[in-house]
RNA sequence: GUGAUCGUAGCUCAGUCUGGUUAGAGCGCCUGGUUGUGGUCCAGGAGGUCGCGGGUUCAAAUCCCGUCGGUCACCCCA
């Protein structure tokens, strides 16, 4: 063994089993959700040309100093990617497919942040992106499956805030509204806030200091400034979230980190985990982003959501199930090894799994090997067995007899005893 | 990026403040009791450069400095 033990890059983990096992059911139920209402899978590259990301605004952490990038070798500047709408619609627009385009993913994101509980420098996100409709009712449909998901892998404590941000215009009117009310009084915010008052005035709102709370709660809201148009177009999801029954809270001070958005915005929140990481998804929609990336002018709207926090999620709400045995059936060999080599592979091609012991080690070494397994049923050959062209069956998980059978009636006699 | 806190066996931790015999416990692991039977019990055993580097000292897991990593808050976000 070497005297160096090399370690996970900071920010990074290994996901282990159970918790590979955790991560998977995850993936799978998103895929099954978000399947049946005709999303299609989409899988863009980890890494893009810097200038995809440089799009989501200049004013973003996640852009300015969160970034992984680099010069390849062949001196292009590459950015691994720090989400993954600005990927989906950059394929979106290189490939120009139907529309509506409703695609999902998942897969990891970069971002090079301090690292603590729920956040870390490669995280795991699902999410749905949709280019072409204008229609409110899809803004809805987006939301409504992401409550879908969530509902699905059994959690109960999450909940859905949405608002909206108006259109592009809008949305200017009511950044200089907000700069003129934290301007006026600014001696009473926070020297950060301040700070982030000269760069991007929406973020104000969005500061967890307790200095600045009194200025945020008399600040103009956002549904205020909204124009007919987008007060329509919110009110018509709202209305189709009520028509579907997905309860969700207006939040007229969600911001979101992502420059890109306009009229919907939406997160879920989960009251489990502590307000650091609380915010398990968020999205809503981008209707200059397609755009900015050179496809003709299309709308579109989308999620993401946080696979490591949904899962912390998960655990504190114990929704998951303990992990289920590897195997069915774990072959003891005391013979020398070379029946279980047999063995375990009659009961594979059969369908069911098999595992076994190794080294020769003694049959009490093995059976408690065969104990360890989970496996229900143990196969047991010994020198009587090996002679007499039988196997012996003993059930490790109840309290049936074991019995010797021929090895022609091995497989069936499993069988019948898994039943 | 800023501030705080922690880092001792595979895991969870005691020991650190008040430096001093071979660094401990529980769980886990291995072997045996039981030369053909696991899960309980009993006995024995393996396993640690006390995160790493430097300093102070007759002597450092213990004090000091640096560094790496975890965690928490801010920031930001999923």
């Amino acid at each position: 063994m070497s005297d160096h033990v090399f370690r996970a890059p900071k920010g990074t983990r290994d996901i282990l089993w159970p918790d590979s096992a955790r991560w998977r059911t995850l993936v799978e139920v998103f895929s099954e959700v978000v399947g049946s209402a005709g999303y299609l899978e989409v899988i863009p590259p980890i890494f893009e040309h810097v200038e995809v990301f440089q799009r989501l605004g200049e004013a973003t952490d996640v852009v300015r100093k969160e970034m992984y990038s680099f010069e390849d070798k062949g001196g292009r500047t590459i950015a691994l990617r720090p989400e993954q709408t600005a990927s989906v619609v950059r394929a979106f627009a290189e490939h120009r497919p139907a529309l509506p385009y409703k695609a999902w993913y998942a897969g990891p994101n970069f971002r090079y942040e301090r690292a603590q509980k729920g956040r870390f420098r490669q995280f795991e996100q699902v999410g749905v992106e949709v280019l072409g409709p204008t229609d409110p009712h899809l803004d809805a449909e987006v939301i409504a499956l992401g409550w879908r998901f969530y509902e699905r892998l059994g959690l109960r404590r999450v909940t859905l805030l949405v608002n909206s941000l108006g259109t592009a215009a809008d949305r200017a009117r009511y950044v200089e509204a907000l700069r003129t009310h934290f301007t006026v009084d600014q001696d009473a915010l926070s020297e950060e806030s301040r700070a982030t008052l000269e760069s991007n005035p929406l973020r104000v709102l969005d500061s967890r200091r307790e200095a600045d709370a009194p200025l945020i709660a008399a600040a103009p809201r956002m549904l205020d400034h909204l124009s007919g148009d987008a007060a329509a177009h919110f009110a018509g999801v709202t209305a189709a979230l009520d028509a579907v029954g997905v309860p969700y809270i207006i939040s007229p001070r969600l911001v979101r980190g992502l420059d890109y958005y306009v009229r919907t915005t939406f997160e879920f929140a989960t009251e489990a985990l502590d307000a650091a990481q609380n915010a398990v998804g968020g999205g809503g929609r981008y209707d200059g982003l397609a755009a900015e990336l050179g496809a003709p002018d299309t709308p579109g709207v989308g999620f993401a959501l946080g696979v490591d926090r949904t899962l912390l999620a998960c655990d504190a709400e114990g929704v998951f199930d303990a992990p289920a045995a590897a195997v069915d059936v774990f072959v003891v060999d005391v013979t020398g090894g070379d029946e279980a080599v047999v063995l375990t592979d009659l009961i594979r091609a059969d369908g069911l799994r098999a595992d076994r012991a190794w080294d020769g080690r003694s049959m009490k070494a093995q059976m408690r090997a065969a104990d360890r397994s989970a496996a229900r049923l143990a196969v047991i050959v010994g020198e009587d067995e090996k002679a007499a062209g039988t196997v012996t069956v003993r059930d490790l998980r109840g309290d049936s007899e074991q019995e010797t059978v021929t090895r022609d009636q091995m497989i069936q006699t499993l069988r019948t005893r898994l039943r």
